[in-house]
DNA sequence: CCTAAATGTGAGCACCGCTCTTGTTTTAGT
DNA sequence: ACTAAAACAAGAGCGGTGCTCACATTTAGG
């Protein structure tokens, strides 16, 4: 249970308070409130997932009329919109920390934690995972907002690869890359720096959609009676998909 | 908009019929039924996905009291758990068929008809592809009758695998297999034959999450601004992700 | 100070999954 | 053929949902 932080909303009302204050009561209150939505709609999804988030269950919480939530979030789905945004933040924060404590030079070392600490976010925080990677909702069209934190491990990656590239200069095996290829990669070549070849930006990629499905296959409960539950022999097969990941990215 | 088979539900009693008919028109009217509920909800999830399946607009579409429902399936899950496994059929059927064209000596044909023919699948049924490999439903438990049909695929994939395998006595190429692994893969030992070293099992289902992962990212969006929206980008994109995952296999 | 904007409240709408009662129809046993 | 039991359909209703609206109150700024 939330302390309700929303209680007494004109609590500053009779204390005298000097007119030009940095920000007004309002502006706080509001600020408070609206993190206190925030907080309930993230320990409700922790414990049942996206498709069980009330709004009604939220004011009930925070003790304000079931109507009042609409004068901070317009709708349910803005409120999941803004969910959304944080949990992208969260895992990109959590990769970036991960992989920011590997030395510059061990770059599957950095490949790795990124990896690792990915499907270890997803583990403990399994709700918000498949609120970002899971069903689309329908008529859902993701808002800008949502596309900078979306990429925030993404760039993490592209970032060890253009490395690994610039490391070896333009070495063989640049086979591959057909004219096909090179235009449905054509979106994405301005945000990759011209050492990394397109074969090797479609590989990078694909390692990235492996890694999502192994940990989706993990948390959607795919692995039942086939791998392990323990998380040593989770883990173990999770290390040795890693292992094939950069085998297939030529390292 | 259905054709009201829900109509007139007792339309048969004034024929005078044997008493002992193979079925009785009971059944023969449950069977119908049941039958148009089931299209009905496979037509909604088409459309809208399937959270917003809901069994009063099967009824309002059918005719029926919303409570009469209740008579065919014991519960909006129950129902859903039944639209579930359908789905799995209708995925594992159709890759059989296409995997069942290729020549049985081409494995890297059929392994490809396989990889195709599941994503051309998932494009042409996404929302029953989510109702499968998306967002895990919080409290619920797939029932038994649900994993025979969703190992069909990988039935078949594993088949492609073992004649793989078989094909070439105990190569070389047979290191790896810790300790820890051989353990995780106790589970799905018992359905791989012995010729099937645990590396290859374990790189096998690799390669299956890998796919999904590819088809799961393609429709979730993740994509977008990535790769061209054109099929042809799409698909040669994919045929890449393929050729990576036959060198993964080592093929 | 006073108007206008922002905020809180409660009633209410249309929908949802599901239950229960009541009355009807079909089945099955004698 | 008759009857008890089982299956079924219909409607009312319960508690829940997201959301809107009219109305009171509180705050902000000219």
């Amino acid at each position: 249970m939330l302390t309700n932080v929303y209680a007494a909303p004109n609590s500053c009302q009779d204390v005298g308070m000097a007119k030009e204050q940095a920000v007004s009561i309002r502006a706080m209150n509001r600020e408070r409130i609206t993190a206190a939505i925030l907080e309930s709609a993230r320990e409700q999804i922790a414990q049942n997932g996206a498709s069980a988030l009330s709004v009604r269950a939220i004011t009930r919480e925070l003790g304000m009329a079931s109507s009042a939530i609409y004068r901070y979030f317009p709708s349910r789905d803005d409120l999941l919109t803004k969910l959304i945004i944080d949990s992208y933040d969260s895992l990109g924060a959590a990769v970036e920390e991960a992989e920011s404590r590997i030395p510059r030079e061990d770059l599957t070392g950095r490949f790795r934690a990124i990896c690792r600490s990915t499907r270890r976010w997803a583990l403990q925080n399994q709700h918000e995972y498949f609120l970002i990677y899971g069903t689309p909702v329908p008529g859902y069209q993701a808002p800008q907002d949502t596309i900078a934190p979306a990429t925030r491990v993404a760039t993490l990656m592209i970032t060890v690869l253009v490395q690994r590239s610039a490391g070896q200069n333009a070495s063989g095996r640049t086979f591959g890359a057909t004219p096909d290829l090179r235009r449905a990669l054509s979106p994405m070549r301005p945000s990759v720096p011209d050492v990394v070849p397109d074969a090797e930006m479609a590989r990078g990629l694909s390692v990235f959609s492996a890694l999502f499905g192994a940990v989706s296959f993990e948390l959607g409960g795919q692995l039942h009676n086939v791998i392990r539950e323990a998380e040593t022999s989770r883990s173990a097969y999770f290390e040795f998909q890693i292992d094939g990941w950069i085998a297939a990215l030529g390292w």
